[in-house]
DNA sequence: AATCAAATTCGTATCGTTACGATTGGCAAA
DNA sequence: TTTGCCAATCGTAACGATACGAATTTGATT
């Protein structure tokens, strides 16, 4: 009645009147083998449908053939953070073709970040573990190396870190992106960035000055909004900055939402999105493309961010010796436009 | 010089002279430890920072206290699903407050489900499993029955289906939402449909339908468009119903980004979207909200629907005899307007 | 003090796998 | 035939946890 179970060595080592270590080296490409047996073995474990019980094998080993990924969840819970989308996919997608599994454990908006990554280790369930959301002197750097976890930072929490990372060069980003709106004679340029111990939004914020710097142009803590992951919190800002006596003639967005809360900001006032004020966005999954707006915006490939987080990961896991693995992500400017 | 390894049972007996035995039951809430025993045990068990190795207690239990969820990826690995992101988020929250470990695993868009599914069986890495995406007659249903894994599915694939599943009323949204748009006298009212063997659609149209004929009105095939899950692909069906020889008057789309594109067809005829033609939009993430646009819009809460699948899986491994959950998510509409 | 049952605690086997040392068999050389 | 060596295979222990039956302690009763 009941289907057969899965197939364990013991079972298969029986069928072939064989030793169950045996088996377990002819699967394994070892030299102690003979062919012939190998062939036998291996034949049968494939009609069998063998797979290695992964439990068995993580407490043998000590190796779980899982990668572990902490993301941080938004304050509200129905609103999207559109980039974690493409990210998680381009990870599990590498993580499977790797033969490891990906567990994705979140993290409420206001809990303690090293204490979530703590319980994650403790429990042993995974061989490295991808961590996101870097804050300036993140504490979770230390507590991974002295305890020789592999893990791979999304976004780095330094300017030099010496441990594995891939990262949007977002410093560039917001320096080019800048120059170029200064180029199209605006003066006036808003920014905003999500919160303030962000290290991403550091990055955006140095760049942002440099640009400025290098323009001659003044410096002006007013067009700088720091705020939550949500349009209404774009918008809101962006209406204040528009509303200045000497308003903002450039509004600069942190994501897509950002972009609809500047656009709602904007159509408000009676301005035309892109031509009556300047906007810039950095767009994560093209949804910025369609809203038939003439802008600029800026596109990283995030689904190829998640698999090289995990490559780099799992390199460091086979090979505890390697140096780490640093990417700083390439993306490029687009012009969107009205069509 | 290295921190203390991960404590085991082992460990925390011999710093008590107690047996194993004893160690494990005291944990466990057993009758069988004396009071002031098991008090001294879960004092050294929580200063030593003892968590279960799970793969132990896997192996020996057969329980693994994971569960596992597939997605399926869009055809454009950039373009997120929105309603993907709230969804996953109640899943991982829900299973962690639990002591359960939620692995995501994405599945190609052309790949066999049916396949990718016998994988993850396979691999023995969980204790039940979340299916996403149901089609008509969906093979996977008779394939985990057969082996008694506890599932719950993500949506229906039959009207009477009798396995445990979390669904939205699919066709209920979609009877009521063109019962007010006929209500609001549009008579040539367009549906953007996603694949057409998704089971999804097939409620949408039914309810879609249902309206009709109670309105006495007539079913045009010529505007019900079945695509992809894109804004292009949504844009291009609406142009193509609004130029008509007898257009459309009212758009229903199927998400967030669909609307995008019933927005963008509209403007680029100079017709003011939700005024000039009607909207209605199912909303998972209130970005529509945001768009500043009047619509009739249908919101259910995709981040409380994974708790309630989780749930459901949890109780069903707990207690695999126990009458499967069958959930169906309650919506509300709203009216968007302009403000 | 002796007895007995109940209350606690302990010891051993086991889940599936691999590491490592021990054992077997075959074959060539003496 | 005996010896020695190498290739091939086997047996046992261990990873960390729990189940189950056995052993010990406790405490009340005679």
């Amino acid at each position: 009645m009941a289907p057969p179970a899965r197939p364990n060595l013991r079972q298969i080592a029986a069928s072939l009147g064989l030793s169950v270590t045996t088996v377990s080296r002819a699967l394994k490409e070892g030299p102690e083998v003979h062919p012939r047996t190998r062939a036998r073995v291996q034949q049968a474990a494939a009609k069998a449908g063998y797979t290695p019980n992964v439990h068995g094998l993580a407490l043998r080993t000590g190796r779980t053939r899982m990668i572990a990924a902490i993301l941080q969840l938004e304050t509200r819970a129905y609103m999207a953070d559109l980039a974690k989308v493409p990210f998680i996919e381009g990870m599990t997608l590498a993580a499977s073709e790797n033969g490891y599994a990906l567990s994705i454990f979140s993290t409420g908006p206001e809990e303690d970040q090293l204490w979530s990554l703590q319980r994650l280790v403790q429990s042993g369930i995974s061989d490295g573990i991808i961590i996101t959301r870097m804050v300036a002197k993140d504490p979770r750097i230390a507590f991974l190396k002295e305890r020789s976890i592999p893990f791979v930072a999304f976004g780095r929490s330094e300017t030099k870190p010496d441990y594995a990372y891939v990262d949007v060069d977002n410093e560039a980003m917001m320096r080019e992106a800048t120059t170029k709106l200064v180029a199209e004679n605006h003066r006036r340029i808003a920014l905003h960035l999500l919160t303030r111990d962000d290290e991403t939004c550091e990055q955006r914020l140095r760049g942002y000055r440099q640009a400025l710097t290098k323009a001659n142009l003044p410096f002006d803590p007013v067009l700088v909004g720091y705020d939550e992951f949500t349009m209404a919190a774009s918008e809101i800002f962006f209406e204040s900055v528009l509303d200045l006596p000497k308003p903002a003639t450039a509004l600069m967005c942190s994501s897509e939402l950002g972009l609809l809360g500047a656009i709602a900001a904007l159509r408000k006032r009676g301005l035309v999105p892109g031509r009556d004020v300047g906007l810039f966005v950095r767009d994560n999954t093209r949804l910025s493309k369609y809203l038939a707006v003439p802008l600029l915006a800026h596109f990283v490939d995030l689904a190829q961010a998640g698999r090289l987080a995990v490559d780099a990961l799992l390199r460091q896991i086979d090979d505890p010796g390697s140096p780490p693995t640093q990417i700083v992500m390439p993306g490029h400017f687009e012009r969107y436009s009205e069509r």
